[in-house]
DNA sequence: GCATATTGTCACAACATTGTCACATAAATC
DNA sequence: GATTTATGTGACAATGTTGTGACAATATGC
């Protein structure tokens, strides 16, 4: 399921798009109405996402105006943010195509719960399955428990690695105290750190070109990890 | 993010619901433990903030007891206002179950900040990060520990440092004692002026373009230091 | 049960951070 | 002007953190 979310707020658009990868989405951002339109078209978009206070470009003023736009060529199901509990606002985004609107501020948890349901209206089947991670030409398929890199063969991960892959591709771009991520891991409390620098050893040993300067795993010295970072 | 405030001085509350709204939390307020209760019963709140000195109704006498309460039907987040400073009743408070505490008179940005580190330790994940510190084309980000001018490489800081810096900023424009600065970075006991000068001398390496003339962290001679006055 | 894969523990090197001391410099006090 | 006090700064030792290899303990598949 590929949700697209276009907003000019990076951190909201950040947390939004955390909130569908956990409810197993894909997400792909898009800060304007111009990178929206790229995405829309070049992707299959199963939801569209869409901040009503978006500035766009000369013709298209905001997000009433690309959700129209959307519209004349595609029933894709559109959600609209607003920070406005107008309710003209409302209805006109309801009349010119949009299935439903969230009020900002709003829950991640409100969010998913939306998407879902608009999803269910349009279309009877929507489970959404637990969709790959990427980044850049890095591919991460929990399922599988393997990663790859553009074409190259396949590699298995453990269950633990997978497990520590899964929660910083999850909450890739974010600072991820050691802490959490051992309680994630392990469902421990206690805090044992070694196990931790190990298990992120091993990971980098299979997923980084150069172990020896990580990419994808960064460290923060005294605070944890981070992925893409 | 829904958070409900309970207090019964009108000003203090609205500005507290001010504070939150501004940092994108959907603030409600009660006025007594049984609006409290019946504000709690029938929202999804996500934190409370209660005054310890808030006069209940007969059996509930002050906000230990309603936190008593809440914390037999509930672990949503609790955080204590007091105005005293007695040790016993912080931790009487964190035994109750509260998660913590703050202390009268406080600034907004402070409570704001201790709101989020709440929620960050309730739930690792779909909390909103940490708002990165500015001033002018100074930026800090605590979660990283880095700070950066404009678009220059990015430097890490300690464990130290960042919180001596987040003191510094979050208290921006304000002389801060020595004493004071001491208490919030090393803890408690420790009233060690050397090491503070000796970090503050650190810091400044790493955060000043001209150490010879402090821009950033001004010194107020036989009194303390001060951000950007 | 055995072979193999996975995970946990220990040891240690390399490096980063912090605390301490010595002393320079500047301001304040007498 | 000498003396005291507060502050800045360099050097170094003590301590903490991270990465890494080796190996033991445990789990897994056959």
């Amino acid at each position: 399921m590929k949700v697209l979310i276009v907003d000019d707020d990076r951190t909201l658009a950040d947390l939004l798009a955390f909130a569908m990868r956990r409810a197993g989405f894909e997400p792909h951002l898009a800060f304007d109405a111009q990178g929206a339109m790229q995405v829309f078209d070049s992707l299959p978009v199963d939801i569209i996402i869409l901040d009503v206070n978006l500035p766009g470009t000369h013709e298209l003023k905001n997000g009433f105006d690309i959700c129209r736009e959307i519209r004349k060529v595609s029933d894709v199901p559109i959600i609209l943010l607003t920070v406005r509990d107008d309710e003209e606002d409302i209805v006109k985004g309801l009349n010119i195509g949009a299935d439903d609107y969230i009020l900002k501020p709003f829950s991640p948890k409100q969010l998913v719960a939306r998407v879902q349901a608009v999803l269910r209206r349009a279309s009877a089947e929507s489970v959404p399955e637990e969709a790959p991670y990427r980044f850049q030409d890095f591919q991460f398929d929990p399922a599988r428990r393997e990663v790859s890199r553009g074409n190259e063969a396949p590699q298995n991960l453990t269950r633990l690695e997978s497990r520590l892959l899964s929660y910083l591709m999850l909450n890739q771009g974010q600072v991820l105290p050691a802490d959490n991520i051992i309680t994630e891991v392990w469902g421990l409390d206690a805090a044992n750190t070694e196990m931790l620098r190990q298990l992120v050893h091993r990971l980098r040993m299979k997923i980084e070109q150069d172990p020896e300067n990580p990419f994808l795993i960064k460290t923060l010295p005294g605070v944890g990890y981070g992925f893409g970072i």
